[in-house]
DNA sequence: GTACTATCATAGGATGTCCAACGATGGGAA
DNA sequence: TTCCCATCGTTGGACATCCTATGATAGTAC
């Protein structure tokens, strides 16, 4: 009769009565902290805004048997030229570890979505090329997400452009590009 | 002679000769779908920025022989007022699975930061308790990333505002609290 | 008071991330 | 040419996260 949990559970049953990252944050002041606290805040925002955003698109993603991991690698790879890049320049561009670029490569291969390919000239490395199947449901996931997040995330619009210019100096400092 | 790369690879060694995120969203206009652009560029903005973030405050805690979510579970106890909680109570605090709760607490017992106790009348309940060593090691840490993370985040003091003030809408609008 | 349901923690499995180490290949220096 | 070192991808291991399913206990409904 009520709701319960039907189907995913997704950590998202329980609604504290207050933030618990304000909590923190005045427990870092009480503390001594003070000069430590608001950045303390801001990264656990950031940490706790990744997760909420994960899973949604995971969920999104999920009768599509992706994750936004390997979504994101055939998105590279639907943009680029040849549909096929190396698999050090996929690590690069996702900054990603190459163990993690093998991990889903070897699942996308699995899945039909991708193939791994001689380099022409260079023996020791390979490329990832896309398949049709793996065209196909790229758009497909990209169609979705699209509409059930990217266009609504949770934010106004004005937000979402204050978001980015901050994010884009931390990256910027941080050594991304 | 040169950099190279001494000591942590991290990922980090590759800088690109432009802003991936960026380039994504002018594919994203370019592809029709500029309603979702903006988005897109915040949502994968605030995965790259976590990920940076985890990475700097995980080298800070390797020497201490800690991850980051086991470092927020040590300092959930610290601020608790007998040093104990419910493993579940932890679970709604942190925003995990309770699976994560268990493996987070199994390797801290291991480490001896943190001990097992019987709820007093809830036999279904377990209470992680923080040992002496887990105390002392959570306040070393904390000293750690106050100096090098949270104090200098990367960003301007109000920078660090804003984004506290736009995640935690976020975070509210999300069902987190 | 008995039966149903909810809650708590856990086991097992999947995925993604990193690190350390390895074999194969490429390229530059002596 | 030969040797040294960088680069490429992989394997194996550690950790964190989720999901599904399970057993034990608590609480509620009849």
């Amino acid at each position: 009769m009520d709701v319960g949990d039907e189907q995913g559970v997704l950590v998202s049953e329980t609604a504290l009565p207050f933030d618990p990252i304000a909590e923190a944050r005045r427990r870092w002041e009480a503390q001594g902290w003070s000069s430590a606290a608001a950045g303390m805040a801001a990264v656990t925002s950031i940490m706790r805004a990744q997760q909420l955003l994960l899973q949604r698109i995971d969920e999104q993603l999920r009768d599509l048997e992706l994750t936004f991991a390997r979504y994101e690698l055939l998105m590279l790879l639907v943009f680029s030229q040849r549909g096929a890049l190396p698999l050090s320049v996929i690590g690069s561009r996702l900054q990603v570890h190459p163990t993690s670029v093998t991990s889903a490569v070897d699942r996308l291969e699995r899945q039909g979505l991708v193939r791994r390919v001689p380099h022409p000239t260079d023996r020791r490395t390979k490329l990832a090329e896309l398949t049709p199947a793996g065209r196909e449901l790229a758009l497909a996931a990209s169609a979705r997400l699209n509409d059930t997040v990217f266009a609504e995330p949770g934010l106004a619009p004005e937000e979402v452009e204050t978001l980015n210019a901050i994010l884009r100096g931390l990256r910027h400092r941080a050594g991304d590009f």
